[in-house]
DNA sequence: CTCGTACTTCGATATTTACCGTACTACCAA
DNA sequence: TTGGTAGTACGGTAAATATCGAAGTACGAG
Protein backbone atom coordinates (compact mmCIF):
# COMPACT_ATOMS: atom_id res chain seq x y z
CA UNK A 1 0.00 0.00 0.00
CA UNK A 2 1.13 3.01 -1.24
CA UNK A 3 1.27 6.09 1.85
CA UNK A 4 1.91 9.55 1.58
CA UNK A 5 3.42 11.68 4.06
CA UNK A 6 1.97 14.13 5.78
CA UNK A 7 2.95 16.43 8.94
CA UNK A 8 2.82 16.23 12.45
CA UNK A 9 0.41 18.92 14.06
CA UNK A 10 3.49 20.45 16.13
CA UNK A 11 5.17 20.61 12.52
CA UNK A 12 2.82 22.38 10.92
CA UNK A 13 4.52 25.91 9.97
CA UNK A 14 2.38 29.66 9.89
CA UNK A 15 4.24 30.52 6.60
CA UNK A 16 3.30 27.04 4.72
CA UNK A 17 -0.18 26.89 5.84
CA UNK A 18 -1.09 30.95 4.68
CA UNK A 19 0.75 30.29 1.20
CA UNK A 20 -0.90 26.96 0.37
CA UNK A 21 -4.08 29.38 1.42
CA UNK A 22 -2.97 32.23 -0.88
CA UNK A 23 -3.63 30.15 -4.05
CA UNK A 24 -7.06 30.27 -5.91
CA UNK A 25 -6.91 26.76 -6.69
CA UNK A 26 -5.92 25.40 -3.74
CA UNK A 27 -8.10 27.53 -1.15
CA UNK A 28 -11.31 26.27 -3.92
CA UNK A 29 -9.51 22.38 -3.02
CA UNK A 30 -9.85 23.54 0.72
CA UNK A 31 -13.54 25.12 0.50
CA UNK A 32 -14.90 22.07 -0.85
CA UNK A 33 -13.36 20.08 1.33
CA UNK A 34 -15.03 22.00 4.73
CA UNK A 35 -18.03 22.05 2.37
CA UNK A 36 -18.95 18.57 1.50
CA UNK A 37 -17.93 16.48 4.78
CA UNK A 38 -17.16 13.15 3.11
CA UNK A 39 -13.83 12.61 0.76
CA UNK A 40 -13.01 13.04 -2.53
CA UNK A 41 -11.07 11.67 -5.17
CA UNK A 42 -8.89 14.31 -6.76
CA UNK A 43 -10.41 13.92 -10.11
CA UNK A 44 -13.50 15.09 -9.13
CA UNK A 45 -12.85 18.47 -8.76
CA UNK A 46 -12.44 19.52 -11.82
CA UNK A 47 -9.70 22.00 -11.53
CA UNK A 48 -8.47 24.41 -14.79
CA UNK A 49 -5.61 23.19 -14.62
CA UNK A 50 -3.67 19.45 -15.91
CA UNK A 51 -3.57 16.43 -14.26
CA UNK A 52 -0.05 16.93 -13.12
CA UNK A 53 -0.56 20.39 -11.45
CA UNK A 54 -3.14 19.42 -10.07
CA UNK A 55 -1.10 16.73 -8.45
CA UNK A 56 1.44 19.76 -7.02
CA UNK A 57 -1.35 21.91 -6.03
CA UNK A 58 -2.61 18.58 -3.80
CA UNK A 59 1.02 17.86 -2.69
CA UNK A 60 1.44 22.02 -1.51
CA UNK A 61 -2.14 21.48 0.57
CA UNK A 62 -0.68 17.92 2.16
CA UNK A 63 2.77 18.99 2.60
CA UNK A 64 1.51 22.13 4.68
CA UNK A 65 -0.57 19.85 6.54
CA UNK A 66 -4.09 21.26 5.43
CA UNK A 67 -5.43 17.98 4.03
CA UNK A 68 -4.78 14.58 4.07
CA UNK A 69 -4.08 12.22 1.33
CA UNK A 70 -4.66 8.57 1.78
CA UNK A 71 -4.94 5.87 -0.76
CA UNK A 72 -8.05 3.88 -1.49
CA UNK A 73 -7.23 1.67 -4.38
CA UNK A 74 -5.50 3.69 -7.28
CA UNK A 75 -7.67 6.52 -6.18
CA UNK A 76 -6.18 9.07 -3.49
CA UNK A 77 -9.21 10.27 -0.74
CA UNK A 78 -8.96 13.81 0.18
CA UNK A 79 -10.06 15.03 3.59
CA UNK A 80 -9.63 18.61 5.43
CA UNK A 81 -7.35 18.26 8.80
CA UNK A 82 -9.65 20.39 10.29
CA UNK A 83 -9.23 19.18 13.72
CA UNK A 84 -5.59 19.34 13.51
CA UNK A 85 -5.75 23.13 12.18
CA UNK A 86 -8.11 23.89 14.84
CA UNK A 87 -5.42 22.64 17.51
CA UNK A 88 -2.44 24.22 15.58
CA UNK A 89 -4.14 27.47 14.60
CA UNK A 90 -7.06 27.86 15.97
CA UNK A 91 -9.68 30.20 14.56
CA UNK A 92 -7.60 30.37 11.47
CA UNK A 93 -8.84 28.24 8.98
CA UNK A 94 -12.75 29.30 9.71
CA UNK A 95 -11.81 32.88 9.27
CA UNK A 96 -10.23 31.90 5.45
CA UNK A 97 -13.31 30.41 4.93
CA UNK A 98 -16.10 32.77 6.06
CA UNK A 99 -12.96 35.31 4.09
CA UNK A 100 -13.93 33.07 0.94
CA UNK A 101 -17.81 33.12 1.18
CA UNK A 102 -17.81 36.95 1.69
CA UNK A 103 -15.36 37.74 -1.44
CA UNK A 104 -17.93 35.44 -3.47
CA UNK A 105 -17.69 31.85 -3.48
CA UNK A 106 -15.64 29.55 -6.08
CA UNK A 107 -12.41 31.02 -5.68
CA UNK A 108 -11.81 29.53 -9.19
CA UNK A 109 -13.38 28.99 -12.66
CA UNK A 110 -14.11 25.26 -12.55
CA UNK A 111 -14.01 24.25 -16.56
CA UNK A 112 -17.28 22.67 -16.18
CA UNK A 113 -18.16 25.87 -14.83
CA UNK A 114 -17.05 27.83 -17.07
CA UNK B 1 2.41 66.09 0.36
CA UNK B 2 3.25 63.07 -1.56
CA UNK B 3 0.64 60.67 -1.14
CA UNK B 4 0.16 56.77 -1.31
CA UNK B 5 -2.34 54.66 -2.94
CA UNK B 6 -4.16 51.91 -1.08
CA UNK B 7 -7.16 50.17 -1.90
CA UNK B 8 -10.81 50.71 -0.45
CA UNK B 9 -12.22 48.22 1.91
CA UNK B 10 -14.22 46.61 -0.56
CA UNK B 11 -11.33 46.47 -3.05
CA UNK B 12 -9.55 44.11 -0.73
CA UNK B 13 -8.90 40.69 -2.26
CA UNK B 14 -8.33 37.36 -0.27
CA UNK B 15 -5.31 36.41 -2.46
CA UNK B 16 -3.79 39.55 -2.28
CA UNK B 17 -3.92 39.83 1.80
CA UNK B 18 -3.28 35.86 2.63
CA UNK B 19 -0.11 36.08 -0.07
CA UNK B 20 1.23 39.62 2.42
CA UNK B 21 0.69 37.92 5.16
CA UNK B 22 2.43 34.44 4.30
CA UNK B 23 5.83 36.40 4.38
CA UNK B 24 7.50 36.19 7.52
CA UNK B 25 9.16 39.44 7.26
CA UNK B 26 5.59 41.06 5.93
CA UNK B 27 4.01 38.99 8.82
CA UNK B 28 6.46 40.78 11.16
CA UNK B 29 5.68 43.95 10.01
CA UNK B 30 1.78 43.54 10.74
CA UNK B 31 2.21 42.30 13.76
CA UNK B 32 4.40 44.81 15.15
CA UNK B 33 2.08 46.98 14.23
CA UNK B 34 -0.63 45.12 15.77
CA UNK B 35 1.19 45.17 19.22
CA UNK B 36 2.34 48.55 19.27
CA UNK B 37 -0.36 50.58 18.50
CA UNK B 38 0.99 53.92 17.60
CA UNK B 39 2.26 54.39 13.93
CA UNK B 40 5.83 53.72 13.08
CA UNK B 41 8.34 55.32 11.18
CA UNK B 42 9.82 52.08 8.41
CA UNK B 43 13.11 52.38 9.72
CA UNK B 44 12.38 51.99 13.35
CA UNK B 45 11.74 47.99 12.48
CA UNK B 46 15.34 46.81 11.64
CA UNK B 47 14.57 44.46 9.09
CA UNK B 48 17.10 41.68 8.02
CA UNK B 49 16.94 43.34 4.32
CA UNK B 50 17.76 46.09 2.76
CA UNK B 51 16.28 49.54 2.66
CA UNK B 52 14.91 48.62 -0.71
CA UNK B 53 13.54 45.90 0.00
CA UNK B 54 11.94 47.30 2.77
CA UNK B 55 10.16 49.07 0.79
CA UNK B 56 8.83 46.61 -1.65
CA UNK B 57 7.61 44.89 1.26
CA UNK B 58 5.94 47.87 2.66
CA UNK B 59 4.33 48.62 -0.47
CA UNK B 60 2.82 44.84 -0.69
CA UNK B 61 1.41 45.15 3.07
CA UNK B 62 0.23 48.74 1.73
CA UNK B 63 -1.36 47.66 -1.90
CA UNK B 64 -2.84 44.56 -0.40
CA UNK B 65 -4.82 46.75 1.98
CA UNK B 66 -3.34 45.48 5.67
CA UNK B 67 -1.15 48.88 6.32
CA UNK B 68 -1.85 52.26 5.89
CA UNK B 69 0.95 54.45 5.04
CA UNK B 70 1.11 58.41 5.67
CA UNK B 71 4.16 60.84 4.94
CA UNK B 72 4.78 62.71 7.72
CA UNK B 73 7.59 65.23 6.75
CA UNK B 74 10.57 62.72 5.34
CA UNK B 75 9.20 59.81 6.98
CA UNK B 76 6.40 57.39 6.53
CA UNK B 77 4.13 56.58 9.45
CA UNK B 78 2.51 52.99 9.16
CA UNK B 79 -0.50 51.44 10.99
CA UNK B 80 -2.58 48.54 10.42
CA UNK B 81 -6.24 48.94 9.19
CA UNK B 82 -7.45 46.43 11.91
CA UNK B 83 -10.98 48.07 11.30
CA UNK B 84 -10.70 48.02 7.43
CA UNK B 85 -9.85 44.27 6.93
CA UNK B 86 -11.72 43.17 10.44
CA UNK B 87 -14.95 44.66 8.27
CA UNK B 88 -13.79 43.04 5.36
CA UNK B 89 -12.69 39.69 6.42
CA UNK B 90 -13.76 39.40 10.12
CA UNK B 91 -11.56 37.26 12.20
CA UNK B 92 -8.86 36.80 9.95
CA UNK B 93 -6.25 39.10 11.46
CA UNK B 94 -6.59 38.02 14.40
CA UNK B 95 -6.70 34.60 13.54
CA UNK B 96 -3.41 35.30 11.97
CA UNK B 97 -1.72 37.10 14.74
CA UNK B 98 -2.12 34.47 17.14
CA UNK B 99 -1.32 31.72 14.74
CA UNK B 100 2.10 33.63 15.29
CA UNK B 101 2.32 34.19 18.58
CA UNK B 102 1.55 30.25 19.54
CA UNK B 103 3.92 29.37 16.66
CA UNK B 104 6.67 31.68 18.36
CA UNK B 105 7.09 35.51 18.48
CA UNK B 106 8.58 36.83 16.05
CA UNK B 107 8.61 35.74 12.81
CA UNK B 108 11.83 36.89 11.70
CA UNK B 109 15.61 37.73 12.90
CA UNK B 110 16.00 41.22 13.22
CA UNK B 111 19.61 42.28 12.89
CA UNK B 112 19.72 43.75 16.62
CA UNK B 113 18.17 40.59 17.82
CA UNK B 114 20.28 38.32 15.74
C1' DC C 1 21.11 77.02 -0.24
C1' DT C 2 23.28 72.97 1.41
C1' DC C 3 23.22 68.86 3.89
C1' DG C 4 21.48 64.73 5.91
C1' DT C 5 17.64 61.62 6.47
C1' DA C 6 14.00 58.65 4.88
C1' DC C 7 12.23 56.57 1.52
C1' DT C 8 11.45 55.37 -3.74
C1' DT C 9 12.64 53.94 -8.28
C1' DC C 10 15.20 51.42 -11.51
C1' DG C 11 17.71 47.69 -13.46
C1' DA C 12 19.67 43.41 -12.58
C1' DT C 13 19.65 38.80 -10.69
C1' DA C 14 18.52 34.47 -8.17
C1' DT C 15 15.01 31.75 -6.50
C1' DT C 16 10.52 30.06 -6.27
C1' DT C 17 6.14 29.11 -8.17
C1' DA C 18 2.73 27.53 -11.38
C1' DC C 19 2.24 25.27 -15.20
C1' DC C 20 2.56 21.74 -19.07
C1' DG C 21 3.30 17.18 -21.49
C1' DT C 22 5.35 12.76 -21.49
C1' DA C 23 6.52 8.78 -19.36
C1' DC C 24 5.87 6.08 -15.43
C1' DT C 25 3.71 3.25 -11.32
C1' DA C 26 0.18 1.03 -8.75
C1' DC C 27 -3.97 -1.03 -8.53
C1' DC C 28 -8.44 -3.07 -9.97
C1' DA C 29 -11.28 -5.60 -13.11
C1' DA C 30 -12.08 -8.51 -16.93
C1' DT D 1 -2.17 -11.03 -18.38
C1' DT D 2 -4.03 -7.28 -20.56
C1' DG D 3 -6.11 -3.00 -20.22
C1' DG D 4 -8.00 1.04 -18.03
C1' DT D 5 -7.99 4.44 -14.36
C1' DA D 6 -5.84 7.54 -10.89
C1' DG D 7 -2.29 9.66 -9.69
C1' DT D 8 3.15 10.57 -9.55
C1' DA D 9 7.76 11.86 -11.25
C1' DC D 10 10.51 14.28 -14.26
C1' DG D 11 12.23 17.81 -17.26
C1' DG D 12 11.30 22.00 -19.00
C1' DT D 13 9.38 26.83 -19.26
C1' DA D 14 7.28 31.27 -18.08
C1' DA D 15 6.08 34.32 -14.70
C1' DA D 16 6.22 36.07 -10.16
C1' DT D 17 8.82 37.06 -6.07
C1' DA D 18 12.58 38.51 -3.12
C1' DT D 19 16.65 40.47 -3.16
C1' DC D 20 20.42 43.95 -3.97
C1' DG D 21 22.97 48.43 -5.00
C1' DA D 22 23.06 52.81 -7.20
C1' DA D 23 20.81 56.82 -8.27
C1' DG D 24 16.99 59.82 -7.42
C1' DT D 25 13.31 62.65 -4.71
C1' DA D 26 11.27 65.16 -0.98
C1' DC D 27 11.59 67.31 3.11
C1' DG D 28 13.34 69.48 7.45
C1' DA D 29 17.25 71.57 9.82
C1' DG D 30 20.94 74.51 9.94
Amino acid sequence: MRTLKHPERADMRLDTVLAALADPIRRHIACRLNENHHDHACVTFELPVSKSTATYHFRTLREAGVIRQEYQGTSIMNSLRKEDLDARFPGLLDAVFAAQRIEGGTAVNTPAAG
